[in-house]
RNA sequence: GGCGAUGUAGCUCAGAUGGCUAGAGCGGGCGUUUCAUACGCGCUAGGUCGCAGGUUCGAUUCCUGCCAUCGCCA
């Protein structure tokens, strides 16, 4: 059987994780969990991102020496991904002197066949980013990343990109399914064809990264150095007998071995040109596959730092427990498309799938039927009729079914698939009603009826397995069956031909329900520690986006308001406002307390003050208020003002505002700020 | 601006090389069962298949234009 390699990428450690990152995870989790059942050579790699300059900043900032921060900062990504049943096989860390080593090792095969020389690089460099950016992108930025833009003129050692434009394009030609989905390798393409530049791979800016071989003056771009990890891992680049693991997984002519890297849209590019490209020019094969798989929003909005909306997977792990959650993020959303994780889904997903669906199942049959008819042991069944056959080619059906998308990457409809045999083993039990069985004294045919239901529930136990690791193993439990234990060459998906594997006389052991259901209290409760009860969520893509482009459209009147600045908001916004206004719309204004950490005039403005205003999150906002005439700027520094935190983002004088600050104003006194009179805490909110 | 894509039931989406009554899940409504986690099962939802033209015996499915939305253009 082809080996089979699976990642994710590797998470950059300035981040915390959150549900961004435990989307792709349990993604290639669930593919890796799939290609073990099939017995095939299976690896699963996932581990954390940790050079660059970014990462030297904030160390610093933080007075830490670097490695001492991300020491720090990798390991929650392996206990986030650990409490959610990813079973990786390894977790690299690009800090490691295996990976430093093989990056430098792919480095001189590079430098030694001419790919890579010595250069100058002119040009925008996002430290956010890590990478350097255009003019157009430039403009596009928002003030808070745009600050951490700097204009670098350095040596810099380069790749031969352009060479590689017309290998690649025959690299596609040849891989018509590199990269998924479709629309995505359409852009890759487009993007190639236009003909690629020489790409900088060193810089001698900033220290933490893996040192150029022979020129200790440069550190390696970080995404030569993370995109490595793929191959470090396995102790690769490396001659044939000198680490099994490359031998085995790395694909090449002589192991077949297919490799699907799961990344993030973001990140496509690197994967789909850099990283091919890089490989092709060191004479090595490309991964199979790169997946790209979308974002998720959270109840309809976007994640972000601003919104301070990052979800974390812990607290969703603790509520929901790890098999729901990863249930939810493979069922709900398309892979490949962007999706939301609405908490209210989750509940909706629980309860009319898992619960109603599969846990009744199974609770119907063993702890009743079976338990009191034939003292809990699985019967042996006899004469079978058309709903038999019927339940059975179901079965069939949505074994096959789900296999053939999770071999093409769609664990969605995967689970639609054997979601069929659910629903058809409910009905299959409402057609034969097997308690007028009992009651009629007909053990024969309850004996047929039991032993098909078990049966498709142990179906079920296997092919939902990848999905749900611990409930499945409850599920075979309570069936009497012992937890699967993968093994290699031995292919344990259910088949056709195959339904009758439960051996009669098995000792079940009806147990508490799989999926208790949440009574509407106890969801009330969970919502609420969650934190995700929001009063109220727009209805529809359509109207949301239409919402907030009324807001936009408002911006002009905005501005002739006393304060400045303009706004996130996230819909509201009615066309005309009526003379009253009930409570709701009220808290759709996020008024804040902010503490005013910095001001300054903003050049060639003599209205306009530049402020960093603490309200609470992570970073202090930029929020421009026309309040210089009335206002020297270094006097408002320490003051406590009320703002708008939701108002959508605006540009004024080529800074960008989030938010707007309250100030009041007649002709006889001028202008005077809303400010507090008790130091209350910056962030609470005004109400 | 260039390139590409999308626009189908309240929601999320399938689908048709053009042709009988356009589908699924969820939600809603009605009914029904009682083995089971107030669970299950059955029925039902009258959606101009974005808008306007064109090709055709016939288009929601092909073509053109328009509108809207989205993605990519280091």
């Amino acid at each position: 059987m082809r080996p089979f390699y699976v990642t994710t990428p590797i998470y950059y450690v300035n981040d915390k994780p959150h549900i961004g990152h435990a989307y792709s995870t349990v993604a290639a989790d669930v593919l890796a969990r799939y290609a073990k059942l099939r017995g095939r050579p299976t690896r699963f790699l996932t581990g954390t991102d940790e050079h660059g300059q970014k990462i030297e900043q904030r160390a610093k900032e933080l007075g830490k020496e670097p490695q001492a921060f991300v020491d720090e900062m990798s390991p929650p990504f392996a206990q986030a991904f650990r409490e959610l049943g990813c079973d990786f096989d390894d977790y690299i860390r690009t800090t490691e002197p295996r990976h430093e080593a093989k990056v430098q090792e792919l480095w001189k095969i590079l430098a030694e066949k001419g790919d890579i020389y010595l250069g100058e690089y002119e040009g925008w460099y996002s430290v956010a980013d890590e990478a350097f950016i255009t003019e157009t992108e430039l403009k596009a930025l928002d003030e808070v990343t745009r600050s951490k833009v700097q204009l670098v003129k350095e040596p810099s050692y380069f790749f031969k990109l352009s060479d590689y434009t017309d290998k690649l394009l025959a690299f596609y030609e040849q891989n018509p399914t590199f990269v998924q989905p479709e629309g995505r390798f359409n852009e890759v393409k487009a993007f190639v064809k236009e003909g690629l530049r020489d790409l900088s791979v060193s810089r001698t800016s900033f220290t933490w990264g893996i040192p150029v071989p022979g020129d200790d003056a440069h550190v390696m771009f970080v995404w030569f150095d993370a995109l490595t990890n793929y191959m470090s891992a396995l102790g690769g680049p490396a001659k044939a007998g000198e680490a099994a693991l490359y031998d085995r997984f790395w694909p090449s002519a002589a192991n077949g071995a297919e490799v699907v890297h799961i990344v993030g849209k973001d990140i496509l590019r690197f994967h789909a040109v850099f990283w091919p490209a890089f490989l092709l020019a060191a004479g090595l094969q490309p991964p199979s596959q790169v997946f790209a798989h979308g974002w998720l929003t959270i109840n309809g909005e976007k994640m972000s730092k601003r919104y301070g909306n990052f979800i974390p997977p812990g607290p969703l792990v603790e509520a929901f427990g790890a098999d729901v959650v990863r249930y939810y993020l493979m069922r709900e959303v398309g892979f490949g498309q962007d999706g939301d994780f609405a908490h209210k889904q989750v509940f909706a997903r629980y309860h009319g799938e898992l619960g109603n669906g599969l846990g009744n199942l199974l609770q119907r049959i063993v702890a009743s039927i079976l338990k009191n008819e034939f003292g809990g042991e699985v019967p042996a069944p006899n004469a079978i009729g058309d709903e038999e056959r019927e339940l059975v080619a179901v079965a069939e059906k949505a074994a096959a079914a789900a296999a053939q998308h999770l071999d093409l990457v769609g664990p969605h409809r995967a689970l639609d698939a054997i979601f069929e045999l659910v629903a058809a083993a409910n009905r299959y039990v409402d057609r034969t009603a097997p308690w007028a069985l009992a009651k009629a004294g007909d053990k024969e045919r309850l004996a047929t009826v039991c032993y098909h239901v078990l049966e498709s529930l142990r179906w079920l136990s296997v092919m939902l397995a990848p999905f749900l690791p611990e409930k499945t193993r409850a599920l075979r439990e309570q069936l009497g069956l012992p937890p699967i234990s993968p093994t290699e060459a031995l292919d344990q998906w259910p088949k056709a031909g195959e339904f009758g594997g439960l051996p009669a006389g098995t000792k079940t052991a009806p147990g508490a329900p799989l999926f208790p259901r949440f009574d509407p209290k106890d969801e009330a409760a969970i919502l609420e520690k969650l934190g995700a009860n929001k009063p109220a969520e727009p209805a529809t893509k359509a109207e949301k986006k239409s919402k907030e482009k009324k807001v936009d459209e408002k911006k002009p009147e905005a501005t002739e308001a006393k304060a400045v600045a303009p706004t996130e908001t996230k819909g509201a916004a009615k066309a005309e406002a009526p003379s009253t206004i009930v409570f709701d719309d009220f808290v759709k204004v996020d008024l804040r307390v902010g503490l005013i950490l910095e001001a300054e005039a903003v050049p060639k403005s003599d209205k306009l003050v530049r402020c960093q205003i603490d309200l609470g999150e992570e970073k202090p906002r930029q929020i421009l208020a026309g309040i210089r005439l009335h206002y020297a700027p270094e006097a408002l520094v320490g003051k406590r003002v009320i703002v708008v935190a939701n108002l959508a983002p605006r540009k004024m004088m080529g800074l960008e505002s989030h938010g707007m600050i309250l100030a009041a104003s007649d002709t006889e006194h001028g202008l005077s700020v809303l400010r507090l009179e008790k130091d209350i805490a910056p962030g609470t909110r005004v109400s």
